[in-house]
DNA sequence: TCAGTTAATAGACTAAAGTCTCTCAAGCAA
DNA sequence: TTGCTTGAGAGACTTTAGTCTATTAACTGA
């Protein structure tokens, strides 16, 4: 963040991006908790300390590379195109659903070392989660305003439970697919009334 | 689950307990990632070795302690008196929210090492997520068969989506208080049909 | 009583995370 | 060129999880 005041050796970026390399290399080939740090230092040719003076965690390393490599995980759904936000909806969980299986073990872990790190915790939950939540609950809010969800309904909750949908069955090993997305979207967006 | 069949030393039951109230006591004062199994083991007055022969990590050991202690944390939800299916939902998540409150860092470890060890996964959540689900899913479908909720909707994804709100709650930091509670019940019960 | 069996204790050992220190490298400004 | 500053490399050190082994304790059946 700070601007570099003065001198001083310039640190090696080629030493980064041989490490995200590396993590990211690793991480997949033999899974998050098989891989020790020192394992990556060495894959990348790159003294550990080097690793530390870069990173706090292991978590911080691998949660940057995948992110980097996966342009963030799904872009901000268009709004104002021709489509329901219903639609958008389902789309867009569609989307993010085939970027999570791709890593999906190493998320597992990240989302596990943020429960035991309160630092990376913090970190995770403003760079990763919170932009997602807001997505759904900005895509909800345009569509009460379309007057495709009763103004009844409350954003905020209806993103969590979103959200919390598919954390769950991310942890809980259950499929991450399209049929996930069309339930969520039709539990969302089809409320016939409740008999009386 | 196999009965003993002969002679040998029996297990002494008091040094199970011991280990169990003494990883409960340590986990509760200093947290979980804090407490090293040497420190139970050593508190509880016991080898090391004796806890390893009775359980396979820390999280096991811990699961089962506040587990025990506390009940299972809450009953199934009695559908048979005079309640709505929606009230029941409602006193029922409040009921689960007061437990989750008071051991909430120890269960998002618990979580956390869920995700690093397949065999403590396996066992965590046919102990205790499944049956959590089933008592939602159950609660739901009665809830329709009593004309409370429409034929139209899907219990399972409620369930799933009712836990998952709680679940990413509690591993984001975010309130498990009774207003949250009444959120996810509106969100369910409350359905008016959106505008044509 | 004694042989067989299983549990408990104590301690050694490995692998890894994380911290620390020392030395060298690479840039800056006077 | 000479200090000054910061990064990089190498390795020591501590703590912990987890495994393993040898020895002793407690119980059973013949």
């Amino acid at each position: 963040m700070t601007e570099k005041v003065s001198g001083g050796r310039p640190t090696d970026e080629r030493a980064s991006a041989a490490l995200k390399a590396a993590a990211l290399q690793l991480v997949r080939e033999n899974g998050y908790e098989k891989v020790s740090i020192a394992a990556i230092a060495k894959e990348a040719g790159v003294a550990r300390q080097t690793l530390y003076n870069r990173w706090n965690t292991k978590a911080d390393l691998v949660l940057e590379a995948v992110f980097e490599e996966t342009g963030n995980y799904a872009a901000q759904p268009a709004l104002e195109d021709g489509k329901s936000c219903r639609v958008v909806l389902e789309e867009f969980l569609i989307n993010v659903f085939e970027h999570l299986n791709k890593d999906r073990d190493t998320l597992c872990s990240i989302i596990a070392a943020a429960q035991k790190d309160v630092t990376f915790n913090a970190s995770f939950h403003k760079s990763f989660v919170l932009p997602r939540e807001k997505m759904i609950t900005a895509l909800l809010h345009r569509a009460q305003d379309r007057g495709e969800l009763s103004r009844d309904r409350n954003p905020e909750m209806i993103s969590t439970m979103i959200h919390g949908a598919f954390w769950y069955r991310l942890l809980n090993r259950g499929a991450l697919d399209a049929r996930l997305a069309t339930d969520i979207t039709t539990e969302v967006f089809e409320r016939p009334p409740a008999k009386p």
